[in-house]
RNA sequence: GGCCAGGUAGCUCAGUUGGUAGAGCAGCGGACUGAAAAUCCGCGUGUCGGUGGUUCGAUUCCGCCCCUGGCCA
């Protein structure tokens, strides 16, 4: 490997780190393609559906012959069953920023999965993985004396996580009495050994933005009916003869999915499946603009007009590093 | 053309025994520490189809008109 005069471990570790951020359906991933073909950059996938494989179509993956000549991390990398996690992204993330920029390349973060990247930018505190048995155990107890009981019990364990914990939030009280549960400690306490993994790595950050709200979401139904168009009912037909998923799987309440599954288990007809997956996206999109908006300060662009100047920028910063 | 049923929020509808109206969905804003494409919180003024009448007061009762659906010609 060779090494110029200023680069020894101490400059790798120099290398910063890129960010491409934004709403669903926006071209983040286009771009990122466009930019990684002449550049030194590798993309990180920052996205909770694209880690799984047999979700083509509804995630607007990457085709496979893409990838194969480009480098794409994070991306197929478990089985529909399983369950992804923050946790498994921040480390599977570090593992990969590591390795590219051991290649003397730039990771190029692409994505809008805002808790995966805040928990990579910010941090994740120590704490336990998802218990199959402990859920299971809290779930019956919700099902006997329902959520709010249950948030009664984390207030006497967790005073301070159950003022934050809505009383309906059962996914929070759930994770709230687990880690307690399971640690015989506070969430709460917890929490406050956050560190960021990544607070030593210079950042820059760009987000995608629509110039208008009803743009969006009027490219969000085309890019639906495209994927309507490109055998999307298919895919979620095979996913569901496969007889080992259920709608509880987190990779079956993606958007699209979920609807799909819920028209092929008979609840609705495909035309209200098709409308709620849409509704669903802009929902969606809604929500990944509001944590923009709250968590990062990003270079705002965009996607009709500012696609070249950034690339050109970006480009730019690569030689100011020799790359 | 006649009879019947409707016309109330962007959509589907409820309601007001006459005192100008409210749900679900959609939308908008927000929260977010191993399920996050998840989970949860907050936000409801709309010529109550139009017009004339009765009335202190009409979206509500009456007349006429317009529109939609059904049945009969």
């Amino acid at each position: 490997m060779s090494s110029p005069a200023q680069a020894g471990p101490a400059a790798a570790l120099q290398l910063p780190v890129y960010l491409l951020t934004g709403p669903t359906g926006t071209g983040k991933s286009d771009w990122a393609i466009r930019l990684a073909q002449a550049a030194q950059v590798e993309i990180v996938s920052v996205d909770s559906a694209l880690v799984y494989r047999s979700l083509d179509i509804g995630t607007a993956k990457p085709a496979r012959e893409l990838r194969a000549r480009l480098p794409h991390h994070l991306i197929d990398i478990c089985d529909p069953t399983e369950s992804y996690s923050a946790g498994r992204f921040v480390t599977d993330a570090m593992a990969a920023i590591a390795a590219i920029h051991s290649r003397r390349r730039v990771p190029l973060l692409v994505g809008g999965t805002m808790l995966y990247l805040r928990a990579l930018l910010k941090g994740l505190a120590p704490l336990p993985q998802a218990s199959a048995q402990l859920r299971g155990e809290i779930d019956r107890r919700a099902a006997r004396s329902g959520w709010p009981a249950l948030h009664d019990e984390l207030a006497r364990l967790d005073p301070d996580a159950a003022t934050r914990i809505n009383r309906n939030d059962s996914q929070r009280i759930q994770r709230a009495l687990e880690v307690c549960l399971a640690t015989g400690r506070r969430l709460s306490e917890l929490q406050r050994a956050t560190v960021s993994p990544l607070a030593s790595v210079p950042l820059k950050a760009w987000a995608l933005a629509p110039r208008s709200r009803p743009a969006l979401h009027q490219r969000l139904a085309a890019r639906f009916h495209a994927m309507m168009g490109a055998g999307l009912l298919d895919e979620v037909r095979s996913l569901h003869g496969r007889g080992d998923l259920t709608a509880r799987h987190s990779s079956m309440r993606a958007v699209g999915y979920r609807q799909l599954w819920a028209h092929l288990e008979g609840e609705v007809s495909l035309a209200e499946a098709v409308e709620q997956g849409i509704a669903a996206t802009r929902q969606l999109a809604k929500r990944q603009l509001t944590w923009m908006r709250a968590e990062t300060t990003p270079r705002w662009l965009d996607p009709d007009t500012d696609e070249l100047s950034w690339n050109r920028d970006v480009r730019d910063e690569l030689l100011r590093l020799g790359l």
